[in-house]
RNA sequence: GCAGCUGUAGCUCAGUUGGUUAGAGCGCCUGACUGUGGAUCAGGAGGUCGGUGGUUCGAGUCCACCCAGCUGUACCA
């Protein structure tokens, strides 16, 4: 009866949906790219700041319009002074608060990067959490589009340091000015028409995966998907529908000139559009000057990036190898993206602030590396194991991996209670490389005995009975007792294993 | 949010038109081997069949609602 009772109290433990635990072959791996991102950003002269992972939620802009509560889509709750505090769902509106409050003792143009996970209250998907790890780089104080330029090149060098070669990724760049001219030259100009801007511009948007008809009823009457459910659509005319379906095709027919030509002559005479327009040129002249080419960074008419606070440029970084075939491999599609935020700063400041920056999703990007095999997700090697043969002689043991541990070799004694049989297999278990047995016979004669088990798993498919398995003790050899760190340093080296250097 | 599908052991799944005590494989634990990983053999633990309510003599199976997961779609700073 009492037993009932407990099994109904029991806690079930359970992960809440979205959210991942990391095991030791994740975070090897995100700590690799971590750093050879850091490496490629701080080449390019950003230094590092890091802002804490809870802001005001004012400060973060996600109060909705009229409304007492900040919105859903980020996780929320109230100081005990009843003022609302938000976990950041980014690095940049963070970073435009600390450079507004900072904004006297910083050198400006300001240029730092950060990592750090960020959270978003949204429906999870595959490659897609709730909490996910960031890494951001933004330039502060400087309106040129060299400084927009560089990002996208910062972005392209940072994907080959990461092991995707030129050709697998693409850094797609297109202009929000851009985009409100088109808007404008089919008549969507003005405060009434916002609503509807944004359905255009959703629409525009979706042209990579739904294709032309996708967009096409999207910009019309809506769409109905596989399911059977709805979209509505943004209601143009036929005419507005062929100006902007114009201005989505005209990508890539020609070199970067004859596309700007293009958009400029749909565009027609709207002034946010020329300023674009022009924006972009120069953009092209500082990329291309520095010889990034189509085949790195290249401008697409489809991309519209969020709509929240980019004001120029923006950009986004998609893997190009082919994935989200029939096969069921998953799609990767954006890994980063950015862009120019020239008013995000000035919320906190009477002036505008011009700023420029670039954010890679470190998260889905590790999947997509360890898709494409660029990520080693074998669990590296543990340990090495000394065993406890003799429960009153643990200060002997204990000693051993003391002397394993001062010639930095990761060592550990075996702090449960299970006997040999149970020891050796939780060795196995922990990947041991080696583990270090002292008995009574091998102590009497001033002995050790190691056990290669990496070799002695090769021995074992030759082996059939159990009682030949165990007499012969394969891979296993007797060394003096002071010669324990230069044995097992060999039984390293035989395996190739660095010695100094924990592995997960 | 909307739509469709799916929930049975740690994992992958069986479970007949509603019918005794719900099964298998893998994994896990123990032993054979009292001083040694694997293989083999033997034994064992582990389930309120996603939850609640209903129909029925009887529900894992049928019905309603709820929850969770998957897929698509919407949103994505």
């Amino acid at each position: 009866m009492a037993d009932k009772t407990k099994e109904a109290n029991k806690l079930k433990a359970r992960l809440p949906r979205g959210l991942a635990d990391r095991g030791p072959a994740e975070i090897a791996a995100t700590r690799t790219m971590i750093e050879k991102i850091r490496e490629v950003y701080e080449r390019y002269g950003f230094e590092p700041v890091e802002t804490p992972a809870i802001e005001y939620t004012d400060a973060l802009g996600k109060f909705l319009p009229d409304e007492e509560r900040p919105n859903e889509g980020v996780f929320s709750f109230q100081d005990d002074d009843e003022q609302w505090l938000s976990l950041r769902y980014d690095l940049t509106a963070p970073l435009a608060r600390y450079v507004a409050e900072n904004f006297d003792t910083l050198p400006k143009p300001y240029r730092s990067y950060r990592v750090g996970w960020v959270f978003r209250n949204e429906k999870p998907g595959p490659g897609r959490f709730r909490q996910f790890m960031q890494f951001d780089a933004d330039t502060v104080g400087s309106s040129a589009p060299a400084a927009d330029a560089e990002m996208c090149m910062m972005a392209a060098d940072t994907m080959e340091a990461l092991g995707v070669p030129r050709g697998s990724y693409l850094v797609k760049v297109n202009s929000r000015k851009v985009l409100d001219g088109v808007l404008e030259s089919v008549g969507l100009g003005g405060e009434a028409n916002s609503g509807k801007r944004l359905t255009v511009l959703r629409a525009i948007d979706k042209y990579d995966r739904l294709g032309r008809s996708g967009v096409q009823a999207l910009l019309g009457e809506g769409r109905k998907d596989e399911s059977g459910d709805f979209t509505r659509g943004a209601g143009l005319n036929e005419k507005q529908m062929e100006k902007v379906l114009n201005y989505v095709e005209v990508q890539l027919v020609g070199d970067l000139e004859s596309v700007l030509k293009d958009w400029s002559r749909e565009i027609g005479s709207s002034p946010t559009g020329q300023e674009g327009i022009r924006e972009l040129a120069e953009f092209g002249n500082f990329v291309r000057g520095a010889n990034y080419g189509p085949d790195r960074i290249s401008v697409e008419s489809s991309v519209v990036r969020g709509l929240e606070y980019y004001t120029g440029p923006v950009f986004e970084v998609e893997l190009t190898f082919p994935t989200g075939g029939a096969d069921g491999s998953p799609r990767f599609g954006s890994v980063g993206g950015g862009g120019r935020y020239d008013g995000l700063i000035a919320r906190f400041r009477g002036e505008s602030v011009p700023a420029t920056g670039f954010s890679i999703g470190v998260s889905r990007l590790a999947a997509a590396l360890q898709h494409l095999g660029k990520i080693d997700a074998r669990p590296g090697p543990g340990p090495v194991v000394v065993t406890v043969f003799d429960r009153d002689r643990l200060a002997d043991y204990q000693a051993m991996v003391a002397r394993l541990r001062a010639a930095k070799i990761r060592a550990e004694l075996y702090l449960g209670g299970g006997r040999m049989a149970a020891q050796l297999k939780y060795a196995d278990k922990r990947n041991a490389p080696c583990v270090v047995i002292q008995g009574g016979e091998e102590k009497a004669r001033g002995e050790i005995q190691i056990k290669d088990l990496i070799e002695g798993a090769k021995a074992a498919a030759a082996i059939a009975s159990h009682q030949e398995w165990r007499e012969s003790r394969p891979a296993q050899f007797a060394v003096a007792e002071e010669k324990l760190v230069e044995a097992v340093r060999e039984v390293l080296a035989r395996h190739g294993l660095r010695q100094d250097q924990p592995s997960s």
